[in-house]
DNA sequence: CAGTATCCCCCCTGATACTG
DNA sequence: CAGTATCAGGGGGGATACTG
């Protein structure tokens, strides 16, 4: 994690961005969070991490500004943690993430969980990278510059 | 990998995205593909990764459908690695990270790559996640069904 | 419930040497 | 150049026990 120096400093924010939160459970914390978790427990228990790493995980977050910790709302003793707008900016990753695993990893009798639209209850379009006069564009339109 | 089974069989499919490419590696190689490496010793190169994590993660991503091998096109011995369409749908993931890093990770002097429109030399637009009915959608305007 | 502290093991990783 | 084989180390991760 602060392993990769070279490539966190190599100027490509995929890098930067791996570097970040491209550990084995960062992203899994994540999307429980947009989920609505907030607790300690809620995370530990849906995951099935171990308490000492999810504890690591949760200050490493925290210290990366994608997490803050708040006075929980029960009025218990202990924290939650929620969502900073960093954290929250993480949203079209794990649309992305979730878009792909939806059309390439199961099979068609398989059935998997759904993002809808809270409104009306219909799922979220496909993502799609558009240029800045709206088209849409496939990889090999796009190009990487300095 | 193969070892957080439970999450795989979760239903969710950002989880088993992860499983597929959420090693510390695997996106990274993607993202070179996409800048047109094709060949081992680019990715080498490119990544300072060593020769034996790179050999064990291009196999895993060609049996995982992600990659395939091709001869190659330069007449000489060796294969090349291209993306499939599997592979190529990682594109938003990509760019959804990209542009986390851009926005979230990157101070107002430092300068980092960009995304452009290969046609008019336009950086590509921010991704949103928006309804069927195409209102730009925020987290919180989602929700995950069963 | 929400952590922290400790121990231990596995496997990821890098380095090196070897082959086609 | 493109890998494979082998070895040694270091750290992430789980299990357990303990504290507030």
């Amino acid at each position: 994690m602060v392993k990769r120096v070279s490539l966190w400093d190599s100027g490509c924010p995929v890098a930067r961005s791996l570097d970040a939160i491209g550990d084995w459970w960062s992203l899994l914390i994540i999307r429980d969070a947009f989920d609505g978790k907030r607790r300690f427990g809620e995370f530990q228990q849906g995951l099935g991490i171990s308490r000492g790493v999810l504890a690591t995980r949760l200050r490493d977050l925290v210290t990366r500004g994608i997490f803050e910790t708040a006075p929980a709302s029960d009025g218990t003793a202990y924290r939650e943690y929620v969502l900073t707008a960093k954290g929250q900016g993480l949203f079209p990753v794990i649309v992305a993430l979730r878009q792909w695993g939806e059309e390439f990893l199961f099979g068609l009798g398989e059935t998997h969980s759904l993002l809808v639209d809270r409104e009306r209850g219909d799922p979220v379009e496909r993502l799609s990278v558009r240029s800045a006069d709206g088209r849409s564009l496939d990889w090999s339109d796009t190009q990487v510059t300095a």
